[in-house]
DNA sequence: TGCTAATATATCAAATATGGTATAGAGCGA
DNA sequence: TCGCTCTATACCATATTTGATATATTAGCA
């Protein structure tokens, strides 16, 4: 992972640490992180065709903020709110999955 | 949903509510409870093969007891839990993507 | 039977994620 | 320019999830 991805991350909260620290990341933590802005990127991809963040936010009773924050990959959102906001822009598990698997 | 499905949910600690608040769960919230389910067996199937809850914890930093709720599908272990688990078993991403893609 | 490893259950303080609110910025048409 | 909609950022009290610990239960074997 270079420099710039590791700032892109850190910008966003991921706490990834000092250098040591960073590079002791572990390949399951690092797949981790991959999961989850891969469904991101899918999340606001799916809902900017379909519907405002504030329409989804509202859908699955959550907040725009939060669905910003789903959508730009901030540290502080969960897999289980990406997946809950795919779902809610009518994803299917099929969907879902296929993000996941085409993680690298 | 029939009523013992309902009840094996309830055991595990998922909050289905009144029978009127159980009848007006989403589509969206079941298939959410199925994919963690799914995520669930895969992964106890997946660690009896290869090592102990134990073992798996603390390939984690976890404990045994928190394994042994995610494998038995308690509602209190995150989907996040459950794909770190899977990870430290050696599942790929895609073989996560097709856990979830199975779910009806 | 007793002994041991493995798994399950209960409890809890600490960490993390949550929705809500306020507000700031960006884009765009009048 | 203004006004309007959409999105982003900051903050916080509450709720959920966490690892840890203690302990109970189960399973298999001597």
């Amino acid at each position: 992972m270079d420099l710039a991805k590791r700032e892109r991350l850190e910008a966003k909260g991921w706490k990834v640490g000092s250098v040591s620290d960073f590079l002791a990341l572990t390949a399951e933590e690092s797949v981790l992180v991959e999961i989850k802005l891969a469904l991101s990127q899918n999340l606001k991809e799916r809902r900017q065709k379909l519907m405002t963040q504030t329409e989804l936010a509202s859908k699955m009773s959550s907040s725009q903020p939060r669905i910003a924050k789903a959508e730009n990959g901030d540290a502080s959102v969960s897999i289980e709110l990406l997946i809950r906001a795919m779902l809610a822009t009518g994803a299917t598990p099929q969907d879902i999955g296929q993000v996941i698997a085409g993680v690298a």
